[in-house]
RNA sequence: UCCCCGAUAGCUCAAUCGGUAGAGCGAGCGGCUGUUAACCGCUAGGUCGUAGGUUCGAGUCCUACUCGGGGAGCCA
């Protein structure tokens, strides 16, 4: 009898196969009994009919507990009512392993309750398509560089210098002596740049922000390209292409699970170079014109109208209620509608509450501030395809990056703001490689040129004009998936004041 | 570090003005030959986060604390 997986069944129909997985869930309507296995390729409905195994078999299966190992045998068959279009029509089963009493039912959960059940929540739906789409993303990754001349280099995890602002770094004892967990490998990978013309590394970066939002994280992963003899011009066309290119791989690998999660496809298969490219100056200018403050006022009123629909509904629904008269099923219908209900009340609140402050931060804005989180939502909001912010004050910026020649206030720096207010998912600058201006700026943030001997170094064996950007992978598993929350974009997320597992 | 919200059954949530603690799911038992988070009937399941306070009476009001969620700053 030949195993096989739920994602092959297409090639065996009529055909008998086993299937090796995981009950997902079961409905039993007396003499029939229907499975849906799950085998870690996808789902399949197996459909026992009493005396179409034996009868203490058809006994067991008709109590397999959720989640329960178990291989099934039987004829694979072409059915549009079931799940993923085959189901099994069962002829032997074999309980592998039992499961009762599996914390995690096919209902509603807390996301508290979700990540203390980490190990088994990844076994869900939603979690599986989303790890199907990072799996895609960070393929796409490792594609889109080896196939244009990128080489990939390892940097260290242990580091002994800042890239950017000290303070936010995770110390770590390292024989006694102070080292750093990693936040970007791009100092290391300048110095490979030179060895190679183009490198990327790939890993994990650690940083030490006390930020509690649904877009951070202590641990993630991130992507950074580094390129010889490139400018400003160049690594924006590099980084449209780049996440184009892995928008686009998603799109063809993994349809079903965007559809299952909802994601917005129409609005991805627009994500085509060219982006959109503002200077930090020009959103300085929207951020504080009428035009935006329109924007949050209008956005206001759809969230004051939005909250007045769902309270008029939650009304509607108290109201059959308490008539009475209502069959079960539909009480419980209407209980369901209630939670989503105010569920998304909350949610609506919250925004209320926020859209002034934010405007407000945004009305406020004076040239010379580092972008907020609210300001990039706004103008994340206000366009259709992702935008390139460039050109940020300098005083704003990290001491490595380039000082725009035409103009000593701002330098060539690049953030890429996803669509539809998932904000940030790159940072990146062409780097200062005049050896006086950077040694200047190092001085100006109190660092001991010392520690950037080797760095500095750079700039006086052959510099040539260079840059790269680093792409944080959760945030653009979240904005491609249209996950609100990113902890949900990596297996096991590390917060930063909750650890679950 | 600061601001806002929350904690009631294993899970998700109700409980009107301060007046005897409720529903669905899940679990257990029974029924049903095409179900789609199936459906129908029955059963079990509670120290209302913790500690104080106000009150004839507190899940509900007040104070502190603990834990969780969201946001600001910072950032991918």
């Amino acid at each position: 009898m030949a195993t096989t997986t739920v994602a092959q069944l297409k090639d065996h129909v009529d055909q008998h196969v086993t299937l090796q997985g995981w009950l997902y869930n079961s409905r039993s309507s007396g003499k029939l009994i229907f499975l849906i296995l799950r085998d870690g390729t996808g789902l399949c409905q197996c459909v026992i009919e009493k005396g179409g195994v034996p009868d203490d078999l058809f006994e067991q299966l008709g109590r397999l507990g959720q989640e329960s190992a178990v291989t099934v045998t039987g004829l694979c068959r072409s059915e549009a009512r079931s799940v993923g279009g085959y189901e099994l029509a069962v002829t032997d089963a074999r309980i592998v392993g039992p499961a009762t009493d599996y914390p995690i039912t096919p209902k509603e959960h807390g996301i508290d309750f979700l990540m203390k059940n980490r190990h088994l929540h990844l076994r869900s739906q939603r979690q599986w398509c989303i790890g199907k789409v990072r799996h895609t993303v960070i393929d796409a990754i490792r594609r889109f560089f080896n196939d244009n001349g990128f080489v990939l280099v390892d940097t260290p995890i242990f580091t002994t210098i800042a890239g950017e602002g000290e303070q936010t770094l995770f110390e770590v004892d390292y024989f006694g002596r102070k080292l750093h967990l990693t936040q970007t490998g791009q100092l290391y990978l300048e110095s490979a740049a030179m060895a190679y013309g183009k490198v990327y590394c790939f890993g994990p970066t650690f940083r030490a922000e006390k930020s509690k939002t649904r877009r951070h994280l202590t641990e993630f992963w991130m992507v950074e390209p580094e390129v010889a003899y490139t400018d400003l011009a160049g690594l924006l066309e590099l980084g449209e292409n780049f996440v184009s290119y892995i928008v686009e791989r998603v799109l063809a690998d993994n349809r079903p699970q965007l559809e299952e999660l909802g994601a917005d496809i129409a609005s991805l298969e627009k994500i085509r170079p060219p982006f959109y490219r503002l200077t930090y100056t020009e959103v300085v200018d929207i951020l504080t014109s009428d035009r935006a403050a329109k924007f949050m006022a209008d956005q206001q009123v759809q969230f004051e109208t939005r909250k007045a629909e769902i309270e008029q509904r939650i009304t509607e629904i108290e109201a059959q209620d308490k008539k009475g008269g209502l069959k079960k099923w539909q009480q419980e219908k209407n209980a369901r509608e209630l939670i989503e209900l105010r569920g998304e009340l909350a949610e609506v609140d919250v925004k209320i509450e926020n859209n002034p402050k934010h405007a407000q931060l945004a009305a406020d804005f004076r040239w010379g501030k580092d972008l907020g989180g609210s300001d990039e939502t706004i103008i994340s909001m206000m366009h259709d395809k992702p935008v390139f912010v460039t050109h940020y004050p300098r005083e704003a910026k990290a001491f490595y990056m380039r000082t725009d020649r035409t103009n000593d206030a701002v330098v060539e720096n690049f953030d890429l703001l996803a669509p539809a207010g998932f904000g940030e998912i790159i940072g990146g600058s062409v780097r200062e490689d005049d050896y006086g201006r950077l040694l200047g700026r190092v001085h100006d943030e109190g660092y001991a040129p010392e520690d950037y001997e080797w760095y500095l170094d750079l700039r006086k064996y052959g510099s040539v004009p260079h840059g790269g950007f680093g792409l944080g992978v959760e945030r653009t598993v979240a904005w491609i998936s249209g996950e609100k929350h990113i902890r949900q974009c990596i297996a096991f997320p590390r917060m930063m004041d909750k650890v679950y597992l």
